[in-house]
DNA sequence: TATTGTTATACTCTATAACTATA
DNA sequence: TATAGTTATAGAGTATAACAATA
């Protein structure tokens, strides 16, 4: 009686809605069509847009290899934003001088001027999310991420 | 010098990477990818098709719209995916008596084997995602997604 | 009028791979 | 041989809305 209950499947009966990634899926559902929703209000511009105008600001110098590795963007669906991006001004791309195979992408004035005005309100909404939570919570949380996305990494290298 | 730092936009310089919804955007890619992988190793569907058979085999008998409801599936997605699972003979779907709409939805033999197997894998997943985590982590963790969850929820009817 | 469920359309993202040009 | 980057294709999911049948 004083057995104690192991964590394995003959005492699992998690239901389906408490399946940790059951969570995450629908939060990230939530998440991505607010992120969708204010940018195509504040800017006109879609998620992956943003994501790379965002990673061109922050970096300030880089090549297109260089961000795809960060950010995990398929490198096909950047290729084709990011021509979008130079097409309408908000990127700049010339050759690397040393490596004619890359080419070092900038923001125009155009697309700078769009980081500095949505960068803020993107900001906000990340202290928003949070307002909820104490820096503990916070701290755990993004620990627990780490270590989950870990777990991830790790089993799919054994397959 | 002591001065309390505010967390707002004066004080504000996390690096985008660690914007809570990059964070969890990347995991989720990820638990998605590894999902579908398994899904399709495991018994030749979608991470979609399971997710209907899942809710179909927890439930017992329900209807498209309540399983819908508790899914937050797109209905569209939900209603062509369900075609092709009740066309392959794993969902069988007989009228309501009570309501000549409504269309009550249960596992066939082929569903419920298909389910009694994947289960179980599904279920260890999720404990060996969990398996670096203590239990007040889980706990911090599911707490901080459901608060996470109500800002999103509560933003988006402001707007 | 509202709800159940299907269908259509168009767009976005993911996954894979072929392909070029250069290193 | 490997890397930078583009392009093609197909599959999967999202978003919206029109629609028929029933309540």
């Amino acid at each position: 009686m004083s057995r104690k209950l192991r964590n394995n499947s003959e005492t699992d009966n998690t239901p389906l809605q408490q399946f940790l990634t059951y969570r995450f899926s629908r939060l990230q559902a939530k998440l991505n069509a607010q992120a969708a929703r204010m940018l195509k209000e504040l800017a006109g511009i879609t998620v992956t847009q943003w994501r790379i105008i965002a990673l061109v600001g922050s970096t300030g110098q880089a090549t297109s290899a260089e961000l795809v590795r960060i950010s995990t963007i398929d490198k096909g669906l950047f290729s084709r934003n990011l021509k979008g991006l130079i097409r309408d001004g908000f990127v700049n791309a010339e050759m690397d001088k040393g490596d004619q195979r890359a080419q070092i992408l900038s923001l125009s004035p155009r697309g700078q001027a769009l980081y500095d005005r949505v960068l803020p309100q993107m900001r906000k909404r990340q202290r928003d999310l949070k307002s909820g939570l104490t820096d503990n919570e916070v701290t755990v949380l993004l620990r627990a991420l780490d270590k989950i996305e870990a777990v991830v990494e790790s089993s799919g290298r054994e397959s």
